[in-house]
DNA sequence: GTCTATATACCGATAGAC
DNA sequence: GTCTATCGGTATATAGAC
């Protein structure tokens, strides 16, 4: 009746998903893995039969959370630029944390080196945020908030792309200040 | 009499710059270069005791000559939205050889995995970077070609996480557009 | 300056016992 | 589901001949 003991494979995730925002995909092990979960390596690989797998899953599992994130945020907030400001957080918030890289990324950095698994889910994660910052912004121009001189999905790519970014630039040239300020910035200047 | 073939170390450099923008610092080997370069492993040693020197060097190397970049857009452009525009056009002649990141955006990303003398490296890239933007968005604030609402450093940062950003979205997303579209779109934002 | 040979460590992954 | 033991491969790095 007892079946997995009720997470190891989310615990796996949890720590992985971790170490790739840390070092990147490149820069973890299934050892690694093994000792802070406090299991053996054969263990992990019980779980997850190779790193594709892992690390496949656990970007899909990145993507999903975003996925609800987002909807979230379109229930909570009604004000277009205030949706804008919500995303901007979600960024935020995994910076904080020791300075974090989202997820894909990092990993969209390391494209070239990554199985075809991963890439995929890689890529489903920035379709879905193009997507999402595409209507909000269109939104938001028409709302009169937001400047109309740019198409929508331009903008989304610039606000994407900025964050992306301010995460590497914060974390590679210290003195940055990260994503909060750039995207409060780039909202700024985007105003109608 | 004869001293370096004149040029070894050099080509390993190269080699070895062109495998970080593709796969990142931990994504190549000593094997690798020695391969691409045409001689052996050990060889490769002789030129750089470590992997660590080898990075820290090609990454400064790198900086040197982004640096003599700069100085040549400051000789050759005295519009100041002409220089903000040659800058851009630094990353998209990068971005356009295969998809390649900035050497030191993908250790940006990767920097917590790096050893401390290739970090100091990288963050020296960034300093130098903001440093030269700031000076630019400040005399193209005075010019009055770009909006007077945001400080000048401010849009530096968001200039260059946008650019090193666009290259990860780019990259990772597949239907991104890359740096050339994201920094033209940013600087008719910032219009004045 | 380049080579062969090697030391040592770690990697991802599998076999098979409990 | 977790373990010990291990395979085969590759990593960084060094010793010493040419």
């Amino acid at each position: 009746m007892n079946q997995t003991p009720a997470g190891t494979a989310e615990r796996v995730m949890d720590v992985a998903e971790a170490l790739i925002q840390q070092r990147g995909y490149g820069g973890f092990s299934f050892d690694d893995v093994a000792q802070a979960v406090g299991i053996r390596k054969p263990s992990v690989h019980h779980h997850f039969r190779t790193k594709a797998d892992l690390v496949a899953a656990l970007a899909r599992r990145y993507t999903e959370r975003f996925e609800s994130a987002l909807a979230a945020i379109d229930v909570a907030r009604r004000d277009p630029l205030a949706r804008l400001k919500a995303y901007v957080q979600l960024f935020a918030t995994t910076y904080a944390q020791d300075g974090r890289l989202c997820v894909c990324g990092m990993l969209g950095a390391e494209a070239d080196a990554l199985p075809a698994d991963v890439a995929d889910a890689v890529a489903g994660f920035f379709q879905l945020n193009l997507t999402w910052l595409t209507a909000a912004f269109r939104d938001a121009q028409r709302s009169g908030q937001v400047a109309t001189g740019q198409r929508a999905a331009n903008l989304a790519e610039l606000m994407l792309s900025a964050l992306e970014g301010a995460m590497v630039v914060g974390r590679g040239g210290r003195s940055g200040a990260g994503p909060t300020a750039v995207g409060k910035n780039l909202l700024a200047s985007l105003a109608a």
